[in-house]
RNA sequence: CGGAGUGUAGCGCAGUCUGGUAGCGCACCUGGUUUGGGACCAGGGGGUCGAAGGUUCGAGUCCUUUCACUCCGACCA
């Protein structure tokens, strides 16, 4: 393609919305075009990439034997309804009327589509395994878009979804998925890690997140190490710490004046974090708008992990509690603890509080702390494991140290079991006769996030760096003075027999100055560019990779030559 | 939703405190010069100053209401 003829509006200076290298690179590259909160219009060079990326994902996924098909996006409320998830939701999924005033929705994922899809033709056990996939504009209406196309509220989507017969033939998938996108995402270029994560609110168990390893990631991932061990904070775990406790304490009540943080009571008492037992209230929602207070009771030294704590107690989402509400509630904020609660308050216990004794704990009274308080003093307690790992602790597998970094999540697999084929009642004969239903596994991509994934990933103070199979194009062409004949003339010849190999390439026509044309060539950011400028009177031209920058002179003759070394074309 | 901030040309901003002809840089159009690191000269086009209401002889500027967007927290591919 030409560059003088392509709608690629550069643009010197970055628009004050955008602050993240992905988002303002591929606003000033022309990659893309903000329309509203969340949403953006790919223009052609964004269009390309994201077309790319896409034929990475279909190969590898095609190779992996699953098939490709394409769900209606406007999705009736009824499945919705049906599996149980058009309230557990919540506010992302945007429904709206059609003009009969039936309810609809826009889907933010597709389970009970495709589910339904498969349910109506697939009878036997001989018809599986299956895997479908689609990659569609999905939609769900954030709180908060941001950071461009890394939370977009609409965005492109792989959603895959298998069909087995049995867990094990699921497990079997769920592996050869999780190799499957290792490929993928190793053919885009990018450094990943692989993580256990938790299934949020599309259900299932034993789930693993893809993680873009960059500074500007939204999770935090802990990993460790020594060994291969990684997990999104919302679900990792550590190896259990050891605690000497004092057991000859007396249990009594203690006066505490002015003491409602951790520290001062650690102060006051003179007595370890690790030693009291912290007490946080949250309000956690149900279906049907029910909601109760629950208090988690954790170590000093711990921080609630709120992911933990809303599955602890199966719970749509939990929310911090105003001081009016605990006060309603009969609790003392500052001064909670597990014990003398006031009736019918659920209380959730951390795992590694079992069999604590010689514990501090408010004393659900003003200015006062229990001493000498053990855990099997508390009623009903219901024992989880709610805290956060922190830095340094040690890892579950090896023992090893496990620390933080950020990731930017680009894939999501999950062993869904039968968590949507049984409430939508899809089933199949199994080979004893019997009615049972699919035992499914569920697998995404953030398509669109991923071109911001790699741009985070590869970028510099210039611009992007694309990789290899994510670039719009393959090489840029640019000839310096389009008015030099000879330099025009090269520049085309070089641009046909390229193309003809079947090379991706731009050819910088345009009647712009050198520096110009070299600026928009690191801002888009194209592997390599081809430089066709004063050096032709020697016969040469100059290869310029975008990684280094550094100019290479070259017999024009030979060019395409060494491009087909280069690049194995 | 809670907290903070911003809305003036396609983009980046000044002007708002102290009311009096809507400005600058980039981009765009025309002509000319220039051609290896975002060129120069001359001329030109483009704005219901986010919206509505109010105060005033007069509002981008003051008052009220409202909307949008961005940033920090709770959501997720």
């Amino acid at each position: 393609m030409k560059f003088s003829q392509l709608l690629i509006p550069t643009l010197k200076e970055a628009p004050n919305e955008a602050t993240l290298p992905s988002h303002i690179y591929l606003l000033r590259g022309g990659f893309i075009q903000s329309v509203g909160s969340g949403l953006y219009n790919f223009l052609p060079l964004g269009k390309r990439s994201l077309d790319r990326v896409q034929k990475v994902i279909k190969e590898e996924l095609d190779k992996a034997g699953a098939q490709e098909v394409s769900l209606s996006f406007v999705t009736p409320a009824s499945f919705w309804i049906e599996s149980g998830r058009f309230e557990k939701y919540g506010k992302e999924l945007l429904r709206f009327k059609d003009r009969k005033d039936s309810d609809f929705v826009l889907g933010p994922t597709h389970e009970e589509m495709m589910v339904n899809l498969v349910k109506q033709t697939v009878k036997s056990y001989k018809q599986l395994p299956l895997n479908l996939y689609q990659i569609n504009l999905k939609f769900r209406d954030e709180i908060r878009p941001r950071f461009g196309l890394m939370r977009g509220r609409e965005f492109l989507m792989k959603d895959g979804y298998s069909f087995h017969a049995n867990e094990a033939d699921m497990k079997r998938e769920f592996d050869l998925m999780e190799a499957t996108y290792k490929k993928i995402f190793t053919r885009l270029g990018l450094d990943f890690r692989v993580v256990e994560a938790d299934s949020g609110a599309i259900g299932g168990s034993g789930s693993k997140e893809f993680m873009v390893l960059a500074d500007s990631g939204e999770d935090t991932i802990v990993v460790c190490e020594n060994c291969q061990y990684g997990a999104n904070i919302e679900a990792a775990i550590r190896q259990p710490k050891e605690f000497a406790y004092d057991t000859n304490s007396e249990f009594k009540k203690v006066h505490t004046p002015n003491t409602t943080t951790i520290e001062e009571v650690s102060k006051f008492l003179d007595i370890s974090a690790d030693y009291i037992m912290k007490t946080v209230a949250k309000k956690a929602l149900y279906d049907g708008g029910r909601s109760e207070i629950v208090l988690f009771v954790i170590r000093g030294s711990d921080t609630l992990e709120e992911t933990k704590a809303c599955n602890a107690v199966c719970a749509n989402e939990i929310v911090d509690i105003s001081d009016k509400e605990l006060f309603d509630a009969g609790l003392v904020a500052g001064y909670m603890g597990p014990l003398n609660t006031p009736k019918n308050i659920r209380i959730v216990v951390d795992d590694s509080l079992k069999d604590a004794s010689g514990m501090v704990s408010g004393a659900n009274e003003a200015d006062c702390h229990l001493v000498g308080a053990s855990s099997d003093q508390i009623e009903n307690p219901l024992y989880k494991d709610i805290v956060a790992v922190q830095e340094n602790d040690r890892c579950s597998c090896c023992g090893g140290r496990l620390y933080y970094t950020k990731g930017i999540e680009v894939g999501h697999i999950f062993q869904l079991g039968t968590r949507y084929s049984e409430p939508l009642k899809a089933e199949f004969l199994n080979e004893q006769g019997k009615t049972q239903p699919f035992v499914m596994g569920t697998y995404g991509i953030g398509v669109s996030r991923l071109l911001a994934a790699i741009i985070e990933q590869h970028h510099d103070e210039r611009g992007c760096m694309w990789t290899k199979e994510s670039s719009p194009f393959d090489l840029v062409i640019i000839v310096s003075n389009i008015k030099d004949e000879l330099q025009s003339k090269v520049g085309q010849e070089l641009y046909s027999k390229l193309s003809e190999m079947g090379v991706a390439v731009l050819l910088d026509d345009r009647k712009e100055r050198f520096g110009f044309k070299m600026k928009d060539f690191e801002l888009i950011g194209i592997p390599c560019t081809v430089v066709v400028g004063q050096k032709l009177h020697e016969g040469k031209v100059e290869i310029v990779m975008r990684q280094n920058l550094q100019p290479q002179e070259i017999a024009t003759k030979d060019v395409v030559t060494r491009l087909k070394e280069e690049f194995k074309w």
